[in-house]
DNA sequence: GTGGGTGCAAAGACTTTGCAAGACG
DNA sequence: CGTCTTGCAAAGTCTTTGCACCCAC
């Protein structure tokens, strides 16, 4: 956890990007949250927590670490972007009720045949995702 | 092509929908494409093909195929939803710079191991998901 | 006929942008 | 100090909804 932290303010740094205390709240509330919360997920629990953030600045801040390769985008059915903290490849359980996503841990890296992607297609990363209904949502009624 | 659209005949029948030109138009639409149109994508090629159809029908008539499991949403990284008519599991390709969805056959369904979805969440369904540069973008510069 | 389907326009949800004031390095 | 960042409000996308009219069954 302090290690993802320090490694994020060498990594942000590199990147040109300033230290303010903003940006170090949304990445902790990222590193802390393992459900792939929207932006406005993280404003709602940061304007608690931290005075004076703006559900603008999350948005930027997402924009900026994103570019920075230091968070990612998480594969959605809905139409509201969700965010990781965790950019290596791995495994996620996407709720259709709620939308929410959630990592699993399957090992699909061994097993997968890329071979068939086709002539100019670059691939950067992939995953494994499945869908269903979280416990949340089944336990609802 | 034709079997789907008898298909989708009957399965629209049983699931108590009726079969308006609109709606034969749009799964006829999305079955002929495999690139996972949106709804504003599916519409733009529509409304030169059949007179009188608006954009909130194609909305609602992918809402009402979804729910009667005739089309599917594929997950993607932006905030547009997008569709696609085969409703099986297979693999997906997504573009990170326009956020396009292409088909790809990567065998994934014999080798993968489902045992670490936590208790409380029902799998309905998986895909393999793979992030890149597709042709079409990476050849624009 | 009648209940569901359609089209239009307006509203709603999510995200981005312009601009002036402020903070990091 | 200069440049990058922030906050507010406004604008921009994508999607849904209300309502009156229309059509498949």
């Amino acid at each position: 956890m302090n290690e993802k932290i320090n490694a994020f303010r060498d990594r942000a740094r590199k990147a040109g990007l300033k230290l303010t205390p903003q940006r170090l709240a949304v990445y902790k509330e990222l590193v802390s949250r393992n459900d792939h919360p929207s932006a406005e997920e993280l404003y709602e629990d940061l304007k608690g927590k931290i005075e004076g953030i703006s559900l603008t600045t999350v948005y930027r801040t997402l924009a900026s670490l994103e570019k920075a390769g230091l968070v990612a985008r998480v594969p959605t059915l809905k139409d509201k972007v969700r965010y990781d903290a965790r950019v290596e490849p791995h495994s996620h359980f996407v709720c259709l009720k709620c939308g929410r996503v959630y990592d699993v841990d399957c090992d699909f890296k061994s097993s997968v045949n890329l071979s068939n992607i086709p002539e100019g297609f670059e691939v950067k990363s992939c995953s494994f995702v499945c869908y269903g209904v979280c416990k949340k949502c089944s336990s609802l009624r």
